[in-house]
RNA sequence: GCGGAUGUGGCGAAAUUGGCAGACGCGCUAGACUUAGGAUCUAGUGGGUGACCGUGGGGGUUCAAGUCCCUUCAUCCGCACCA
């Protein structure tokens, strides 16, 4: 067949019908399958994008087959930096590049034939996306959980300009390679932290893969443990946190982040010079060197001394480049026989190591940082270090000077960005007033433009004036915008709750909607996103429920990632690298129901793995094979009617079996042996075909049956088979195959026979036999007899229709 | 260092969850039909070839282990001075 004119015509056909358009009559039934918008590149699809969509497209329309009402939407991601970039490089505006980039994918996403419901196509740039993604930031600017602060942000020296944390590479700029370096900057934030804990709890129930919830368990990094005030002895006081109270006795010392703010303070004239030293070099430090694991512990003591509030002992507080202020207090006790960092440093600067955990059977060579049995910590002694933890706190607690305290490695969200191509930020900033939320009803706030993006340390909104200067919103006087925009991931991070509700214009998604359509039922993308998009997505949807706004707590329910198409030298494809695989010239030269069915067959979906197209090769004859045996069945008259016999039985045996594996692989996205069944299957029909004599009727239901299960994997061809055999409707609008048990029950089995485990023979069983006439039958066979070789059977273990061991 | 995986023929990969390892393919070998074939079809294909050995290595549990337990090695990914 005409490959390409058989794609364009079902197409076409699918368009003019609104096969793939949700109906809302039908939400009861709705299965929601989703795969992750694309950011819109200059080039078309590549492969990445093809082993994304085309296998998730035969899941859904394989759900669909199953009676579900699937909706399946696609949209693009289009705010963001490369589209700046590459203006920055060519002069053509963000917004033309994007428009024009989009209307190429949306070109070849159709080509491929999935079945998005284009009718909800959303785009985060235009303004009646980005209007609700401002009205989103306001809501939790109302509820409290957008705030604005000074923080230290990323910044390029070289192309002087802000970076975004995923475009520091090892410290350094992605583009220039110089290295990064800390700036601060007024910023505004989204306190994902007050939702640290349900983040970390509600993990438990989604059904995601395990490393994806390790990897978000990680990043919220949960601990438990105590704050221990330390005074000093000027009278200051000052907290440490820490996991281990239980060797509160070993500690010899303290230490407070350089940042800290009693620094200044405490430290004595004599210890100034030294310290000042200190704190000026490590601001000079970029954070991957000062968090690198490998490097020497420094540290300078600042002159001054705290007391330890468990046993009033006077130890020396330094400062140290290890200790982080943005963690915990930024302050902590330093006990070197129980910490290898403690360790470290106190043998470097002399400072005492005492030991006050003794190890329980094993070797407790300090530091020893394992729990064990506390020692020469007074009436704790004897305590094993879990109860120590608990009954220390508790006693600092009595005079208030310690208490339990769990801390989070999570930190808030950095949503501003000094960047042009993004949703500007919908604040104002009022002489009188302050800071003052756009209203609602003055949404969108319009990003201009005529900007100025070349980069030169100042957001590009800045310098536009027309844009900046405004009037307060509540007193009417002069006002001027935030110059800055919001961070992509936060258009990303509700874009499945504006799907169902694309084209309404009076709000950004009708709860009651909502509320039926989601959560999304099946999540499809890269792991990239493990640790932002998915852990955002999963804050804004409680914060949005905690709203009222929704009824649900978690947007994915279920959460699949595909595996990686590398390069066919095994590394990832890159253009450096020059070995990047277009998928256009398979579609062009097989068309895409070719290449899709290769993906799904070639790799273990969830896998990947090297490209190589010699397996494009069996796809192509396993498709010439069906359609060859279709176009002489559509031309075979039915005939006399052949009664079932055991032919008959084999091909509904194979009918049945094919129907019951793929189905189980198409819900488990084991597509390569889904495909796998279906080879098996076209070869039981054929082996069926060379038959003189054969049950036409039967012969051709057992075909329609394959053509079925196939249409999911396959669907212009599908259809176009479909059509072939003489049926006017859609494929996809007839029912999925149910699978006949009956038909699976055999007779008879051939059975594996062991003698002490190890197989001598296979013999055809009848099921319905005795375990007697079993062994009846067994000992009339020459082979087990002379494998017994005349020795008594001790055991006769028999597992049905697959192995029997005879122990002797 | 911590966390998550992976390791099976020449290659891509399967294995109903403890029951005949290598399904389905690629490649290869032989044959058929052909002027020809890088088309199509048929047969064979883990290794040795006697009955034995084989799922990274070593141990264990079991009638039975790719699958469960212990131990060890290698590779990949993520996080990493988080007190």
């Amino acid at each position: 067949m005409d490959i390409k004119k058989v794609e364009k015509k079902w197409q076409e056909i699918w368009e003019k019908d609104k096969l793939n358009t949700f109906n809302q009559k039908n939400a009861d039934k709705k299965y929601y399958c989703l795969e992750m918008f694309s950011y819109p590149s200059a080039s078309k699809l590549h492969l990445g994008h093809w082993y994304n969509y085309a296998p998730t497209d035969s899941f859904a329309r394989y759900k669909k087959m199953k009676g579900f009402e699937v909706f399946q939407p696609m949209g693009f991601d289009a705010f963001g930096l490369p589209a700046e970039n590459f203006a920055i490089k060519t002069g053509i505006h963000p917004k033309d590049s994007t428009e024009q980039n989009i209307a190429n994918m949306e070109q070849t996403l159709r080509e491929m034939g999935a079945m998005f419901d284009w009718s909800a196509e959303i785009k985060t740039c235009e303004e009646d996306y980005y209007k609700w993604t401002q009205w989103l930031f306001i809501k939790l600017y109302e509820k409290g959980l957008a705030y604005r602060k000074e923080a230290p942000v990323n910044w390029c020296p070289s192309c002087n300009t802000v970076l975004a944390n995923e475009q520091v590479v090892n410290g350094e700029c992605e583009r220039c390679h110089s290295t990064v370096v800390k700036k601060n900057l007024t910023q505004w934030f989204f306190k994902i932290t007050d939702y640290a804990e349900e983040l970390l709890q509600k993990l438990d129930g989604l059904d995601w893969p395990e490393k994806t919830k390790a990897m978000q368990r990680n990043w919220i990094g949960k601990s438990m443990g105590g704050e221990i005030e330390f005074t000093c002895e000027s009278g200051d006081k000052f907290n440490v946190f820490t996991t281990r109270a239980d060797t509160l006795f070993g500690v010899s010392y303290v230490v407070l982040a350089p940042e800290h703010p009693l620094v200044k303070t405490l430290t004595s004239p004599e210890q100034k010079e030294a310290v000042e030293n200190y704190v000026f070099e490590t601001s000079k430090t970029n954070e991957i060197d000062r968090l690198s694991t490998n490097r020497e512990k420094t540290g300078v003591f600042i002159g001054h001394y705290a007391i330890n509030p468990i046993n009033g002992k006077k130890v020396p507080i330094y400062i140290a480049d290890y200790v982080l202020f943005s963690y915990g207090t930024g302050a902590v006790m330093g006990v070197p026989s129980h910490d290898s960092r403690d360790f470290a440093f106190a043998t470097k600067y002399n400072l005492p190591i005492t030991r006050v955990i003794k190890g329980v059977d094993c070797d407790d060579e300090l530091p020893f940082e394992e729990d064990g049995i506390l020692m020469n910590s007074m009436e704790f002694d004897g305590l094993t270090s879990e109860e120590a933890r608990k009954s220390i706190i508790n006693k600092l607690a009595m005079s208030g000077k310690g208490t339990h305290k769990t801390n989070y490695r999570l930190r808030d969200w950095l949503v501003s960005r000094q960047r042009y191509w993004g949703a500007p930020i919908p604040v104002v900033y009022c002489e009188h007033c302050g800071t003052v939320p756009v209203p609602v009803s003055d949404l969108p706030v319009k990003l201009p433009y005529d900007v100025e993006f070349k980069p030169d340390g100042k957001s590009p909104l800045a310098k536009h004036e027309g844009f900046m200067n405004t009037t307060c919103p509540i007193c009417g006087g002069k006002a001027t915008r935030d110059p800055d925009t919001l961070d992509t991931f936060v258009c990303s991070s509700w874009y499945y709750l504006r799907y169902p509700n694309a084209n309404n214009p009076k709000e950004p998604f009708n709860p009651a909607i909502i509320n039926k359509m989601l959560p999304v039922d099946k999540y499809v993308g890269g792991p990239e996103h493990a640790c932002m998009h998915l852990l955002y997505s999963r804050f804004i949807t409680k914060a949005l429920r905690d709203m009222g706004y929704l009824d649900f707590d978690e947007p994915f329910k279920s959460l699949v990632h595909q595996g990686i198409i590398l390069g066919p030298d095994g590394f990832r494809m890159s253009k450096s690298r020059g070995n990047v695989v277009s998928p256009d010239q398979y579609v062009e030269q097989y068309g895409s129901d070719t290449l899709r069915l290769y993906l799904m067959f070639g790799f273990s979906y969830t896998e990947g793995g090297p490209w190589n197209d010699d397996g494009i090769k069996a796809i192509l004859k396993f498709m010439d094979r069906i359609e060859k045996l279709g176009v002489k069945l559509a031309d075979t008259k039915n005939g006399k009617n052949i009664d079932i016999g055991s032919e008959e039985k084999e091909l509904l045996y194979a009918q049945n079996y094919a129907v019951k594996a793929v189905s189980r692989d198409m819900e488990t996205f084991s597509f390569n042996t889904a495909v796998a069944r279906l080879m098996e299957y076209i070869n039981a029909l054929y082996k069926y075909d060379s038959l003189e004599n054969k049950n036409v009727k039967l012969f051709k239901e057992s075909y329609k049956t394959f053509m079925l299960l196939l249409a999911p994997l396959a669907p212009h061809f599908s259809e176009e088979i479909w059509e072939i055999l003489g049926n006017k409707k859609s494929i996809f609008l007839s029912d999925y195959p149910e699978c006949d048990e009956n038909a699976l029950i055999r007779d008879e089995n051939e059975l594996a026979i062991q003698v002490n485990s190890k197989i001598k023979t296979r013999i055809m069983l009848a099921n319905n036999l005795t375990e007697e006439q079993i062994k009846e039958i067994l000992l009339k066979d020459e082979k087990i007899v002379a494998a017994l070789g005349g020795k008594e059977i001790k055991k006769l273990i028999i597992i049905p229709k697959r192995i029997i061991n005879i122990i002797v």
